[in-house]
DNA sequence: AATAGTTGCACAACCGATTGCGCATTCATA
DNA sequence: TATGAATGCGCAATCGGTTGTGCAACTATT
């Protein structure tokens, strides 16, 4: 608050204007005083005058000495949806509770960014990395084994570190339910339904595709490969695939399973270019957002339950799991469709 | 790649294994060596070993001597709309193309928060500190000023520091423009027209208003204090909001002038809640959604030109205007409204 | 062959905090 | 009044890079 000083004030500044020692300062400001005996007084002095001339700790000295960061760092493959962002915020704010610094890293689905992105934290020494929707995320495990850093899988499993994920195949069979009892209710084909979007090779994508063929498989539904395109989740894609997907069957689909609320953007375009009603085809996403809620009040969404994911991360955070393999399912939270409350349970 | 060795590979090591010195070998792998007359043949065997034994710098150790941390910083409020996710991506794209690590902090238009994201960020030496939609911007340039680091206003504008803005009013006027286009072409009631959303203490807000006040002038068209409704942006203030000015007015508004893709959310969800139809209402939103646009084609939105403003950013990063107050503004761009586009210009 | 310039590298002092250790006081006890 | 313990604090080494400076060895010049 005082002095516009251009060279930082250090601790060997305030040790000269306390008349006291480097080491001492250094105790006062970093909590371990009284480990240190030092005497209540002068340490309400230093904090006082620290404060007064707005002092800060130089965190990478820190770092280096302590040869801990604080830091915590993560990769994302985007910001640009409900779950990425929640998942950057929620992680944000429990690791600012905890005094964490965190670091953010986002890679657009793409290994090499991946890789690269995970360089630069171990050489920031991050203290935990944690992998999100990660492509690669044995690649990214074995790096940060060899740095002797611990690193976790969040939204995708691995098999070289802990995974917290989303219960994939039990939320795509509920959320399967619930189209099918909404078809059953409108009496419509129950066989022209649709799942769209992700990638065949994602471990997600493939647990949700599981989890449809089994709830259709249910109810004595066979489920053809025609009735499932993993045309990635770009939109553009999603609106490519549905459209080829029309011309060949000759119609819409009564119901669609769709694989992410990007790729829904596709796919209600196409709708409404096509001036087709949305209504008119029982639509539900495995992701979430509320904005597509208000447009679209029908439409079933499965939101994934971050919050507890984030817990369970920093969980491990705190208390890493004996097998470096685990892995953990977090129920996903079915919204928008009444009816399934109670079979939700 | 060789060795699990816990305790990390420093240069010491490796002047070891080289048979060389510590401070050759600093040279060499931070790319000063040519200046320093190291052999090209020392400089290759060294850059061999440090690649064979998987080394990585201690940046915290690097900063710590060069006073420099490589490192961003940037505050946004939030990450989930498409607009602030966009500017996290883009600052971060940019960022790392040149090398340049960064730290992005939400801090929840709280400027207590902000504040003390701001104090972190100093801890750990940002080179310069981005402050995006800050609600104070003006106290975070003070403690980066006396902390001698730069810092730059995105998205609202200080005082204290320069600034990269949205066109705002002009902005606002085109999209008031389009709406009174159609409402023209609609031949409604061009004085039932509200502005809804966004903060009365928020410049951008205030541009807005003005910017929505003067369009309508321009056509003899009075604003009524009634007509503008800064309810915050949230999507239940805006909801709660909507409600009230129907109550009062006793109809629906003919056109809404939305001030942001959440508020959007709140006016839409209770128009579908409501029973009305979106599209018996002119929209427009200071905004862009891609998902909305999908749903509600005619819903007319002003993208702020995100790429544009980050380069801008950087402009000013490389080359410090020679006014602190610097404010530059870029022009929002006017979508799905294909009538605009000659009069946009 | 003596001198000057160039090439190639190593020494050692930092950067700012942390922390094991030790030394002076003061206090309690015998 | 000695003696042992407790109190209060400073010294100095250390973390891992960076960089000004200096010194050999070698080359070119006269």
């Amino acid at each position: 608050m005082s002095s516009e000083q251009s060279r930082k004030l250090t601790i060997y500044d305030l040790a000269k204007l306390a008349n006291s020692s480097p080491s001492t300062v250094s105790a006062v400001l970093n909590g371990t005083w009284q480990r240190r005996r030092i005497s209540r007084k002068l340490a309400k002095r230093i904090l006082e005058l620290a404060e007064r001339e707005g002092y800060s700790t130089n965190m990478q000295a820190r770092a280096l000495r302590r040869d801990r960061s604080g830091i915590l760092g993560m990769i994302l493959p985007l910001y640009d949806n409900r779950y990425f962002s929640s998942i950057a915020q929620v992680f944000e704010a429990e690791a600012r509770r905890r005094g964490i610094f965190t670091i953010v890293s986002c890679t657009n689905r793409d290994p090499a960014q991946e890789r690269e992105a995970a360089r630069m934290m171990l050489a920031y020494r991050v203290e935990h990395l944690i992998c999100t929707g990660a492509t690669d995320p044995d690649a990214i495990a074995e790096m940060c084994g060899a740095a002797g850093i611990a690193s976790l899988n969040l939204d995708l499993p691995g098999t070289a570190a802990p995974s917290v994920i989303s219960a994939n195949r039990e939320g795509a069979r509920r959320l399967t339910d619930a189209l099918l009892d909404r078809l059953e209710a409108r009496r419509a084909d129950a066989a022209r339904v649709l799942f769209i979007g992700g990638r065949a090779e994602d471990h997600n994508t493939r647990e949700r595709i599981e989890g449809f063929r089994q709830a259709r498989e249910r109810r004595g539904l066979a489920t053809a490969p025609t009735d499932i395109v993993t045309c990635d989740y770009a939109a553009e894609k999603a609106q490519a695939a549905l459209e080829a997907y029309v011309g060949r069957e000759g119609r819409l689909p009564a119901a669609m399973f769709v694989n992410s609320t990007i790729s829904l953007e596709g796919i209600v375009r196409w709708l409404r270019l096509g001036g087709h009603d949305v209504n008119d085809i029982i639509m539900g996403c495995f992701d979430w957002d509320p904005l597509a809620a208000a447009f679209h009040p029908r439409l079933i969404m499965m939101r994934q339950d971050v919050p507890t994911m984030i817990a369970r991360l920093f969980d491990w955070i705190d208390v890493p799991p004996e097998d470096p393999a685990s892995r953990l399912e977090v129920m996903p939270e079915i919204v928008g469709d009444p009816a399934q409350v109670r079979v939700a349970g």
